[in-house]
RNA sequence: CGGGGCGUAGCUCAGUCUGGUAGAGCGCACGGUUCGGGACCGUGAGGCCGGUGGUUCAAGUCCACUCGCCCCGACCA
């Protein structure tokens, strides 16, 4: 391809909106522009990359026994009425009508569509398992759209679903996926690491995340620095607690008010008091489906709301507003406590159980409890691990400290069981005529959130240096001098030469000043890098060079394509 | 959804406080000089100052509404 034929149009500036490293290089590279919030346009280059990376996802897909297929991006709301998923996606899900005002939506997964097709045409365990998979448009009406294609609305994933006769036949499949996923970020030449996550909405009994690993990522994951133990912060084990320290203040019979004007946060309460933070009770509202509860943490802990929420079984589940707070406590936020609090359910963290003697908000204004001791003066109604894992954690595998870095999502796989399948009438016969809901898996994988954490992962200060098999074009072939009628004849000889070589080679023709060549070159990342000028073309020299080092090796004309094709092989064993 | 910010030339931004002929840099076009790491000189094109309504002799500037975009938060009281 040539440059002048094609639709690059490097940024001189960075983009006012830009915040993220990979949002602001691919937007000066041309390899994406922003059409509306969370909305792109894939330019020239940038569709290069991603078809690339899918190319490698069919590839390692089919390897692992899946088949190709599409679904429509537009789908009909009685699948999601079905699935129930209607009514408790939320405003993430964008919902339309025709002109004859039936509901659809934009799929922002395809769980509801592959469903239904597979039941309509499997009915026996003989046609057991399906293993299919998809590369499509999607759409979730995020809520905060940012960071380029990393959060996007509108983005392109690769999705597959699995349906099996039995639990130890979806494990098998799960392993072959997981395995898929492992050799596509391997081939992309990227730094992931594969963690055990929760299961989410989605539901499920078995999930694995694949993070690219960078300072930018979203979530926070905790692994082992021995063994190879990784988890989602969401998901992570908490380890055992050490004990608070002895209680300072005196103790007594039952607990004492004492005045705390203005005293919300623990660090404050407990300065004030006199405490560690250790000593308190910290009492959080939360809203549920039907109710409101009441859960109690130590005053040092954290609430992991993931594992809060499933110990509860609920679907909905938020902090409560200080309106609520005051009618059910009767305090402010910042006051509640579990002592004499009626009418919602306690829930307590075992590390609040273990305390002998505590403090906690009084549910009045300004006033707090000390000398609470729990199981005398309040009995929670559940005592449930509700604690956030954090880095020093001990390794639930080996006992090590866990350590905290953080990850961009790029892969999601989930052992799905009988959600769908039930929900939908999704059923087939077994060997011996029983009639079973067929057992699912499905696997994420997102796409332009790939292209993007290698962009993030790999770039110095003037631009991306894109891992070879990413690479919109592997080699950029730039003239300088292109004024020079021999300069130019010689160049596109060189052109011809690296096409007939099948060089993945794009020909910087532009008639343009070096430099804004050769910052072109450097921000847009091209791989390997062939250099002619006047003066090269005098020497018969031409200067080959890679964007990973800058070094300029001077090459005789003649031996220019094998010159390419040996730094393209050292490039591909790294 | 809450808080904050921003919409002015293709891009990045001044100008808005204090109302009075629409600005800069980059980019673009033309001419000239340059030509191996974002050149220089000259000439020029390019704007319903996001939209609607109001105040005023007069609005990019003040007021109201609205749309779009960005940031923070929406979890630890």
């Amino acid at each position: 391809m040539r440059w002048t034929q094609t639709f690059i149009h490097t940024l001189r500036q960075d983009p006012s909106d830009a915040e993220v490293v990979s949002h602001r290089l691919m937007t000066r590279a041309a390899l994406i522009s922003k059409v509306a919030a969370g909305i792109y346009n894939y330019l020239p280059l940038g569709l290069r990359s991603m078809s690339k990376l899918q190319a490698i996802i069919r590839e390692e897909m089919e390897r692992a026994g899946s088949a190709e297929l599409a679904m429509p991006a537009i789908q009909p709301a009685e699948l999601w009425q079905e699935s129930g998923r209607w009514f408790e996606y939320g405003p993430e899900l964008l919902r339309m009508n025709d002109r004859h005002e039936r509901d659809f939506c934009f799929g922002p997964t395809h769980e509801e569509v592959i469903t239904d097709m597979v039941r309509r045409t499997v009915t026996s365990y003989r046609q057991l398992p399906v293993n299919l998979f998809q590369i499509q448009t999607k759409f979730r009406d995020e809520i905060r759209p940012r960071f380029g294609l990393m959060r996007g609305r509108e983005f392109v994933m690769k999705d597959a679903y699995t349906f099996h006769a039995d639990a130890e036949d979806l494990d098998k499949a799960y392993r072959a996926m997981e395995k898929a996923y492992c050799r596509i970020f391997e081939r992309c030449g990227l730094g992931y690491t594969q963690v055990e996550a929760d299961t989410g909405n989605i539901g499920g009994s078995e999930s694995h995340e694949f993070m690219v690993l960078a300072d930018t990522g979203e979530d926070a994951i905790l692994s082992c620095p021995d063994c190879h133990y990784g988890a989602n912060v969401e998901k992570a084990e908490a380890g055992p607690v050490p004990s608070a320290p002895d209680w300072p203040l005196d103790r007594s019979d039952r607990p004492k008010s004492v005045h705390t004007p203005e005293m919300r946060t623990v660090e404050e309460v407990a300065t004030f008091l006199g405490i560690s933070p250790a000593h308190l009770i910290k009492t959080l509202i939360f809203e549920t489906d039907e109710d409101f509860v009441a859960v109690l943490i130590r005053g040092d802990l954290e609430v992991n709301e993931i594992k809060l929420k499933n110990e509860l079984g609920c679907t909905h589940l938020q902090l409560a507003s200080e309106a609520k707070i005051e009618e059910i406590t009767g305090g402010s936020q910042g006051f509640s406590g579990p002592v004499g609090l009626e009418g919602v359910r306690i829930v307590s963290d075992p590390s609040v159980m273990a305390l002998e003697v505590a403090a906690t908000g009084a549910n009045a204004a300004d006033a707090h409890l000390i000398g609470v001791e729990p199981g005398r003066d309040f009995e929670p109604s559940m005592v449930v691990e509700i604690r956030l894992a954090t880095a020093g954690d001990p390794c639930p595998s080996c006992g090590k400290d866990l350590v905290e870095k953080r990850g961009i999502e790029v892969g999601h796989i989930f052992k799905l069981g009988t959600k769908y399948s039930e929900k939908m009438d999704c059923r087939f016969q077994d060997a011996d005529g029983n009639d079973q809901p067929m057992i699912m898996g499905c696997y994420g994988l997102g796409v332009g959130r790939t292209v993007a954490a290698a962009v993030e992962q790999n770039h110095d200060d003037k631009g991306i240096i894109w891992p070879l098999p990413l690479a919109p074009f592997e080699v950029v072939l730039v003239v300088l001098n292109a004024d020079k009628p021999a300069v130019v004849e010689a160049a596109d000889s060189l052109y011809v030469q690296l096409i007939e070589a099948g060089i993945d080679v794009l020909f910087d023709d532009r008639p343009e000043r070096p430099g804004v060549k050769f910052n072109d070159m450097d921000l847009i990342g091209f791989p390997v890098r062939v250099v002619l000028g006047g003066r090269g073309l005098e020497a018969g020299e031409v200067e080959v060079s890679l964007r990973s080092d800058g070094e300029k090796r001077a090459t005789p004309i003649a031996q220019m394509v094998p010159a390419v094709q040996a730094l393209l092989v050292q490039l591909r064993s790294q």
